[in-house]
DNA sequence: AAAAATCTCACACAATTGTGTGAGGTTAAA
DNA sequence: TTTAACCTCACACAATTGTGTGAGATTTTT
């Protein structure tokens, strides 16, 4: 069986060493080079083709977010594997938006390492159990209106909101739901109060913020 | 040790005495009830406390995500955790913003489901591992704008913009910019082309989407 | 049953937005 | 250096939005 090509990219040689003494030891994987930064990752592409690529995300010079972003971009056939020491929850769900294949912490064990490798390869997501929580947690983490913030918007008023959002105007609006434009306008003023806002642009963010459409 | 309070709302009566069965066995779990829909379990809450809330997605009256709004809204030390048969990744960011604490596949096995509650119970997110993948693709899925699909926006452009999406009129924009009100309507025009949108709302929304601001 | 909230509509008017066309000056790219 | 993109502005006009006030009808809550 073809083995597994392997790019390290890590700022510390140590890292470096550490990971091929451990890589070393699995049969199916081999490592074909590694790098210091993300330049010298795309450097290395230029050269030779990969499976998997190992990346450190605090990196000088080129760090992992931006690496990955260049890498997939230009060989979107690789897999790229996030390695790092913290776990800032929010730049999780940005390195997966980028295309990134997994993100695993720098003190898993030997087998995790392994194991995400050959996933990764499968064309599996890998991550860190220890990380799905603060994924989950960093979809919370968006200004989430407080319970008692929100004032009533009654049913009535939604279906207005959910059609100017839609980009219908008043008249239109009073056309779907067959009421005059003055009843709508009413309930545009209306909601203009509630929601504090100056116009339906405002309404529109505020709208999408309290989770009403 | 006191027990861990569930309320089970299923649809299914066939579910429910399944999973009283499971539940049955273990020490630590306590089944105090049952509910057919969303508005049995906030009936439910108005007389008895529970710890947590095994709902199904898919029920008919009131389904789960709205259930979970509400009883989050008046109980929010009630753990919820989704119960389902699909898997629509979209779906699951929804949830966890409405403060579900997880959410399980149907076909979990025995020891799965045991173990979500009491994670549940002890403040831990749970998810189905096979879930955890098709979260996180789901965060790719927001149409995300394929990279020849977005137009060139200048930087003056973005400016006007970010500005318009803060509630600023022409007038106000064109102050702030030292432009007149003629150069930021001349903007707007092109962005509203540019973006192949009708008006203010449509070109914020999109550019919330594309990452503008 | 009384009170409060909701939905409806009118009328009038000010303010703002959106559209069409044309064009001069500056900057960046071919 | 020629072209192209960008920023600027004007003028005019139509369309839409936003404001203020008042009010009847229906539904929900107390």
């Amino acid at each position: 069986m073809e083995k597994i090509k392997v790019l390290l990219a890590d700022d510390h040689q140590i890292m470096l060493d550490g990971l091929k003494a451990i890589f070393a030891k699995d049969k199916s994987i081999e490592v074909v080079g590694t790098a210091n930064n993300g330049l010298e990752v795309l450097e290395f592409l230029k050269n030779q083709s990969i499976d998997v690529l190992l990346l450190d995300l605090q990196m000088p010079v080129m760090d992992g977010l931006e690496t990955t972003m260049h890498v997939k971009k230009s060989y979107s056939e690789v897999k790229v594997i996030m390695l790092t020491t913290n776990d800032e929850g929010s730049i999780i769900t940005s390195l997966f938006k980028v295309g990134a294949t997994g993100y695993l912490l720098k003190n898993a064990s030997k087998e995790s390492l392994i194991q995400g490798i050959k996933d990764a390869f499968e064309g599996k997501k890998v991550l860190s159990a220890h990380l799905t929580e603060k994924m989950i947690d960093s979809l919370n983490e968006n200004p989430k209106p407080k319970e008692g913030e929100i004032p009533k918007i009654t049913k009535r008023e939604i279906e207005v909101v959910k059609l100017i959002a839609q980009e219908y105007t008043t008249q239109e609006i009073a056309d779907a739901l067959f009421v005059s434009t003055n009843t709508v306008a009413t309930h545009k003023r209306n909601l203009f109060v509630k929601m504090d806002v100056k116009n339906s642009v405002g309404m529109i963010k505020k709208a999408v913020d309290w989770g009403l459409i």
